[in-house]
DNA sequence: TTGAAAGCGATACCAG
DNA sequence: CTGGTATCGCTTTCAA
C-alpha cells in the first residue's frame, strides 16, 4: 500500500505555459520578461501573475539562440595567480546585480589562446574579457568585428576591441627609481621569457623590462635581465640561481608579484633577508601588504580593472558603443619593507650561500 | 573609388551549411559531431571534410536546447578566498581536455544561495558543484532530482546529490593535539559565526569547532571560542581584540587559513611573533608554505577536491550513475613554524600590548 | 496594443 | 546506414 513510485518527472514551465495560464500570446509574455515597449499595464499584471504562479524562469539556452545569452566569457591565463583572480573578483562583483554570469576559460600556460576564445564564442557569449591572451592582434581584430571584446594587459592599437591597461612603463619606472633612491646600483630584473608573445603586441612584461633598461641606462647603470619559465617552481629556482651566481646584486625587480613572492622564498631559504637583497614586485596582490611579507609593489588596482572591463563591455552590449575605447589606469607605488636602503658592506649571509653552493656540487 | 563599405556580415556556418556542402542530411552531420553510432567511414570522411572546409563549429546554445550544454556550474562563496579558487583551479584543469567549461556564480557572502543555484539551472548546465552554499538540504535534494549536483564541504546525508568533504573532525583534532603536544593549554578558537547555517546541515566550521571542544574537554581544558564576521577586516579586528583581551592565551586555532592569515597580521602588528602566540589554520592554502608565513595547517587537498568533484559529476553525466556518492578526503597535518612550543614565561611583548591598549583609549 | 507564425541551430525519432 | 521531419523555448516580424 502507499505510493511506491517516485513523483512524476516535472517539466520546467515554459513560456507557452505562462501564456496559456495568463490567457495571452507567447509574444506578449516575451515582451514582459524583456521589459519591452508596447504593452498595457493590465497585460503586464496578468502575465506577471502567471509567472509568479508557475514559478516560471526563462531558459537561457533558448534565449541565447535568438537574443542574448546573458553570459560573458573571461579568458584567464591561470587560476593560481592571485592578480588574475582579483580581476575576476572585480568582474563578478560588478555583474552581481545583473542577470549576467561569467564563463571562465583558463588558457593554462597553454598553446592555443585562439582555441580558448573560440570556445567562448561557440557559447554565444555577449562579450569577452581576455587577459593577455596568446593570440595575434589581427585575429582578435577579426573576432571583435561581431563580438564585444575587452583586452586586459596588452597595449594593442586596436580598432575593433577595447583595451584596458595600466601604464606599465610608468609603473616599472616608479619601482626602479625607488630602488635607485635607496642606493642600489646592482639591480637585476626577473621576468618571464615568452617566445610566443609578438613584440608588436606590447605585452606588459616587455614594457616593464624596457622601462627598467631605460631607467638604469639613464643613470649609466648596467641592466641584468634574467628570464624564467612558468612551470611550477621554475621562477623559484631561477631566483635562487641568480642569487647564488651573482653576489653583487643587492636588489631584484621581479616582473610581477608572483615572481616576487617566489624570489622572497628563495631569499628566505638562503638565510637572507631584505637587508641583504631588496625585492620589488608588480600588481600589489593581496598578500603583498601582509606584515610578514610586506612586499614593495606597484598597484594597478586589479579589482577595479575587472569592474571597468565589465563596464566597457556593457557600454557596447547595452549602450551600443561601437568605437574602440582604450582605458589606462595610473599605477601607484606601494613602498614596503621588502625594499631597503642598500647596506654599506654589501650582502651578508655569505656563509649560507657558500654552504648552498657546496650542496649543489 | 575603392571599396568604402566594410566586408559583408559573415554568418557562422550552421549544420545546414555543412550538410549542403557535404551533400548529406543534417542528421548525419549531427551524428558525426556527436561521434554517434551507425555511420559509414565514407560518410564521416565527407562530413569532416565539409566541416574543415567551412570551419564549422556547433552552436552550444542550440545544442543546449536538445541535449547537453557542455557547461558545469560552480557556486562559490567568495572569490577572494584562496582555498575556493584552488578548488576552481582543480576543476578547470580536469575539464581542460574536455568540451566542458565552467560557469561561476559567486554567492558573495550573500543572502540567497537558492537564487544563485537557480540561475545556474536556468542556463541548463549539465551539473553543478556547490561549495558550502546557503541552501536548505531539502531544497537541494529537490533540485538534484533532475540535475547532477556535488556539494563540497557540508556533510549532508543526501540521497539525490553527492557530497565531497574532508574529515573535519579528524583534521581539527590533528591541529588541537598538535598544539597540546607543544605544551599549550590556553588555546582559543577563532571561527565564523553564521546564523544562516542550520546545525543539521553540518557545515565544516561547526564540526571543527565541536572537535576542538571535545579534544580540549578530554584533557580537562576550558574551550574559548570567538566568533567573527566575514566583512573585509572583521576577522583581523576580532583577532586583535582577542589578543588584547586575554593575555593568557598562547595559541589560536583559526577555523581556516584565511582567518589564520588575518590572525598572523594582528600578531605581527602587535609586535609579537610565533614565540608569543602560536597560530594554526585549516586548508593549507598556497601561501601557507611560504617561509615568510610558514603557517601550520591541515590540508584537505583543495585542487584534488576540485578534480574529484568534476569526476563525480561526469560519472553521473556520462556514466549514468544515479545513486548518491559520499566521498571523504583524509586531511593531513602540515606542521610549520607558526606553531611552537609554549614558552616558559608566557607571552612576551607585553609592552607592545600595553601601548596598543593605550592607543585604543 | 496584441496575436499568429516563422525562424534560430541543433537533436532524435521513424521510415526506407 | 541514411534522410526527412517534428521539436526544444524563445525572439521577432507582420497583421489585425
Amino acid at each position: 500500500m502507499g505510493e511506491a513510485r517516485t513523483t512524476p518527472p516535472r517539466r520546467r514551465p515554459s513560456m507557452d505555459d505562462v501564456a496559456r495560464v495568463a490567457g495571452v500570446s507567447k509574444g506578449s509574455v516575451s515582451k514582459v520578461i524583456r521589459n519591452a515597449y508596447g504593452l498595457s499595464p493590465a497585460m503586464r499584471a496578468r502575465v506577471e501573475a502567471a509567472i509568479a504562479e508557475l514559478g516560471y524562469r526563462p531558459s537561457i539556452a533558448a534565449r541565447a539562440m535568438r537574443g542574448s545569452s546573458f553570459s560573458i566569457g573571461m579568458e584567464i591565463p591561470n587560476l593560481d595567480i592571485d592578480f588574475f583572480t582579483q580581476i575576476m573578483d572585480g568582474a563578478t562583483s560588478r555583474l552581481a546585480t545583473s542577470e549576467y554570469q561569467l564563463i571562465i576559460a583558463p588558457e593554462r600556460g597553454g598553446a592555443n589562446g585562439t582555441r580558448v576564445l573560440e570556445s567562448l564564442a561557440d557559447r554565444s557569449v555577449d562579450g569577452i574579457i581576455a587577459i593577455a591572451p596568446q593570440v595575434e592582434p589581427e585575429w582578435l581584430e577579426e573576432l571583435a568585428r561581431d563580438l564585444p571584446i575587452v583586452l586586459i594587459g596588452r597595449h594593442d592599437h586596436s580598432t575593433n576591441y577595447d583595451t584596458l591597461t595600466d601604464d606599465d612603463e610608468a609603473g616599472a619606472t616608479l619601482l626602479v627609481d625607488h630602488l635607485l633612491d635607496l642606493g642600489h646600483t646592482r639591480i637585476a630584473h626577473l621576468t618571464v621569457g615568452n617566445q610566443r608573445d609578438r613584440p608588436d603586441a606590447m605585452p606588459p612584461h616587455s614594457l616593464r623590462r624596457m622601462a627598467y633598461e631605460t631607467t638604469l641606462a639613464r643613470r649609466g647603470l648596467e641592466p641584468f635581465v634574467v628570464e624564467t619559465g612558468n612551470r611550477r617552481d621554475e621562477p623559484y629556482r631561477t631566483a635562487k640561481d641568480l642569487l647564488l651566481t651573482d653576489p653583487s646584486i643587492t636588489a631584484i625587480f621581479a616582473g610581477n608579484d608572483s615572481l616576487a613572492i617566489d624570489t622572497l622564498r628563495a631569499i628566505a631559504e638562503l638565510g637572507m633577508t631584505a637587508d641583504d637583497v631588496s625585492v620589488v614586485g608588480y600588481d600589489d596582490i593581496r598578500i603583498a601588504s601582509h606584515p610578514l611579507v610586506s612586499l614593495t609593489s606597484v598597484t594597478q588596482f586589479g579589482e577595479t580593472m575587472g569592474e571597468i572591463a565589465i563596464d566597457l563591455l556593457l557600454e557596447r552590449i547595452r549602450g551600443g558603443r561601437t568605437v574602440a575605447a582604450h582605458r589606462q589606469v595610473r599605477p601607484e607605488l606601494r613602498a614596503r619593507s621588502s625594499s631597503r636602503a642598500v647596506r654599506a658592506g654589501g650582502r651578508a649571509a655569505s656563509r649560507v650561500i657558500e654552504r648552498s653552493l657546496a650542496d649543489r656540487a
